[in-house]
DNA sequence: TTTGAATAGTTCAAGCTTAAAATATTAACG
DNA sequence: CGTTAATATTTTAAGCTTGAACTATTCAAA
C-alpha cells in the first residue's frame, strides 16, 4: 500500500504505448511497444538535454559524434548510413554545422561528386564538452538497472538488432537489387 | 570464411549507431546506442509498410490503434499522453484522420474545454485491415530471436522503462510543480 | 461573486525526416 | 570514343514534432 505512487494532483499519469494492451496481444508486439516506449522516453530527455544546455538537436549533436568516431572526416554518404537516415537529410543538418563553424565541406578532388566532411577544433571542442553531459543522461536513465542485467540486455538486442537488420537486407534485396 | 556476407558491389554497407564506437564506451551508451538502431530498424520497417501499403503513417495508425483500445473515445489529452507527443501534435494528426472520416470529435457537454474524439466504423474497419499485417512487419522483425530470449528481453525492457520514467518523473518534479 | 490560477486545446515557427525528382560526375562497355 | 548506367549529392513537397504563446473554460478562494 505505501509503495504505491500518488499522481501529483490534477495532473495527467504519464502514460505509454502499452497501456491497455489487449492481454491477448503477442509478445512481438509487447516487445515492441515496450522497446519504442523506452527508446522515447530516453531520446526524450537528451533532446531537452541538448536544447536546454547546448541549444543544439539530437542529429546536430550524432552528425558530430559519428564525425569524430570516424576520424573526424567522412563523405555525406558514410554520415548519412552512420546516422541511419536518408542523404537528403544530411544536407540540411551539415548546412547547419557549417554556420555554426563545428565543421567544413570540401570536394573531393579525385572524385569530385564527393562532398568531405571534417570536423574542425571547434567542432571538436563543443563535442567534448557535450560528451561527459549526454552520457551522465544516458546512465541516469538506465540508473536502475543493475550491470549485469544491462549486459544482458546488450546481448539480447544484439540479437534483435541481427534479426531485424536480416529483414531490412531482405527487403532491399527484393526492391533495390 | 564462407559465413562471411559479402556486400553488393557499390553499394554502402549498412552501417548503424554503434559502428566505429570506442572500446573504451560505457555499458550504458552501449545499450543506448543499440536499443536506438533496434528501434530505428524496426520503425522504419514501419513507416514504409504503411505508408506504401495502406497509404498512412504511424502517428495516424497510432492514433487509431489507441483509440480502439480504450474503446473507441478518448479526449485529445488522453490521446497525447498514450501516443506520447506534446498536446499540439494531436490536433493536425486529428484534424487528418478527420478528413479521412476515420474518427469524429465532439466537445463534451460536461466541460466544454474537453474534446472528445471517436473512433468512426470506417476508422474500425480501417485499423482492423492494417492490424495483422502490422503485427506480422513486427513479427518478421523478430524472427531470429527466440520466445524464451524475447519474453527475457521484454522483462529487462520492463526494467529500463521504470527506471527511465522515474528519471523522468523526477525531471518533471523539479521543474514542473 | 469576482478575480486569479489551472486546465484543454489550438496555432505558430523552427527543425527533422522521407521519397522522389533533378543535377553533376564517373564508370563501363561496345 | 560515345552512350548508358551507376553514384553522390541537392532540392522540394508533405508530414511529424516540439515549445511557446494564445484562447476558452472551469475551479478556487477571499
Amino acid at each position: 500500500m505505501s509503495l504505491e505512487r500518488d499522481t501529483p494532483p490534477n495532473r495527467p499519469e504519464q502514460r505509454d504505448y502499452e497501456t491497455g494492451l489487449a492481454d491477448s496481444a503477442h509478445l512481438d508486439l509487447r516487445v515492441w511497444l515496450r522497446l519504442l516506449t523506452c527508446t522515447t522516453l530516453i531520446e526524450r530527455q537528451i533532446k531537452r538535454g541538448l536544447r536546454g544546455d547546448f541549444e543544439t538537436t539530437l542529429p546536430r549533436f550524432d552528425a558530430l559524434a559519428q564525425l569524430d568516431r570516424a576520424g573526424g572526416t567522412m563523405t555525406m554518404r558514410e554520415l548519412s548510413s552512420h546516422m541511419m537516415v536518408t542523404n537528403g537529410n544530411i544536407t540540411a543538418i551539415v548546412d547547419r554545422l557549417l554556420e555554426d563553424g563545428f565543421v567544413v565541406r570540401r570536394a573531393d578532388p579525385k572524385d569530385r561528386r564527393v562532398h568531405k566532411v571534417q570536423l574542425t577544433d571547434a567542432g571538436r571542442e563543443f563535442l567534448a564538452t557535450m560528451i561527459p553531459v549526454h552520457n551522465a543522461w544516458v546512465s541516469e536513465a538506465m540508473a536502475q538497472v543493475d550491470e549485469q542485467d544491462l549486459a544482458h540486455l546488450y546481448k539480447l538486442l544484439g540479437q534483435l538488432k541481427n534479426s531485424a537488420l536480416q529483414r531490412d537486407e531482405e527487403r532491399d534485396r527484393e526492391s533495390g537489387r
